[in-house]
DNA sequence: GCACTGACAGATATTGAAATCTGTCAGTTC
DNA sequence: GAACTGACAGATTTCAATATCTGTCAGTGC
């Protein structure tokens, strides 16, 4: 037992270890009290539900994710190369944590399924860090003058299958990588003022 | 029973019925061979396994698929208008199918991923089409000298979002038409020549 | 002889009874 | 009295017995 006080930090803690080691299948909420040597229906004290238990899960670890790639956005800097940064640590992101854990990855991507506002909330965030930029670029002369917002959903939409987990299965293909830049020089090309 | 002489065709055909009103988890060969009136062990005799028969399915949806992408692709005119005319068909026949009939295109989904092979020819087949589109849009002075190859994949890859089933939930956000036109514009930008 | 059947072995799926889980709350503890 | 327990109802999951399926092949019938 431990009599360190229980706070949902520590519910968290031991709820993310039991996902890791027992997968979103089977982890259940009085696994996570056993491992807190607590009674189940304290961690319903800090949680309504093992639901909002998960979804503070993949919060925490999407809060973790992004927190590089908002550093990147923050920089100074030619926007076209915080951009090509931002998206590359975007894609080394997901491809380290797809290949180096797979099933801990496969863990994390199952239960974002049942998190879609958390998700959303993660998406719109990275999605603004984009538009910044292209705007920067565009203050800048870098740029076209494009609309900031459509060009920045173009972006996100070209690259997903660099780092949308759903094409996870991809990254291993030989070429990855050129592909990735070809598509980025195209994309450039298309946006870089004359 | 039939009297008529059982070939792969008609049982292909059963099969197709067998799947769209089981699904792809409960279909058996034994369905096959009672909708057929005949022993199972006659359907074995004209395919070696039901995994073969699957696949024989699937190719056969892929087929139907692509023939009027292959229509677009042979035709004459502009390559951005074709090009452009290609995806579009693309995408509508991959969402039409999709909100059509949301069980049977579930259905189909779940077969092309245990027939890989299957899906990867006709995937090269339609690469092709793409990339002979490029290079007669660069031939015609239409395009900037980019390579056709490296070119159509990364058109290929950006626009995947859009007509890759496992993105088929995203395809009712409304926008999703203007986002792709806004992608398509970028994309075309950065290939017309100057 | 050729197309087909049907019984078979081993693999896979179904089923329903038993076990476990989720979420609640009256009661215990400090 | 704030933090926690543990028993409970109803929902979900597990497990093992049972049924069905896949793939083979010797045998039947035309």
């Amino acid at each position: 037992m431990n009599d360190e006080a229980l706070t949902p930090e520590r519910i968290l803690e031991a709820a993310e270890d039991v996902l890791r080691r027992y997968g979103p299948a089977k982890a259940t909420v009085v696994d996570v009290a056993r491992a807190l040597g607590v009674s189940h229906g304290s961690v319903y004290r800090h949680f309504p539900s093992k639901a909002a238990l998960r979804d503070a899960v993949v919060e925490r670890w999407l809060a973790r994710s992004g927190a590089p790639l908002a550093k990147i956005a923050a920089d100074k800097g030619k926007a076209s190369r915080r951009l090509r940064r931002w998206f590359d640590a975007l894609i080394a992101g997901k491809r380290e944590k797809a290949l180096g854990d797979t099933e801990l990855f496969a863990t994390y991507y199952a239960l974002t399924k049942d998190a879609r506002e958390i998700v959303k909330a993660y998406g719109d965030t990275r999605f603004a860090e984009i538009e910044a930029m292209v705007a920067e670029g565009i203050a800048s002369g870098e740029f076209r003058r494009v609309d900031a917002k459509t060009t920045a959903l173009a972006l996100w939409n070209a690259t997903s299958r660099f780092y949308n987990p759903a094409h996870a299965s991809e990254w291993l293909q030989p070429g990855i990588d050129d592909a990735f830049d070809d598509l980025w020089k195209l994309l450039m090309h298309g946006l870089i003022a004359a």
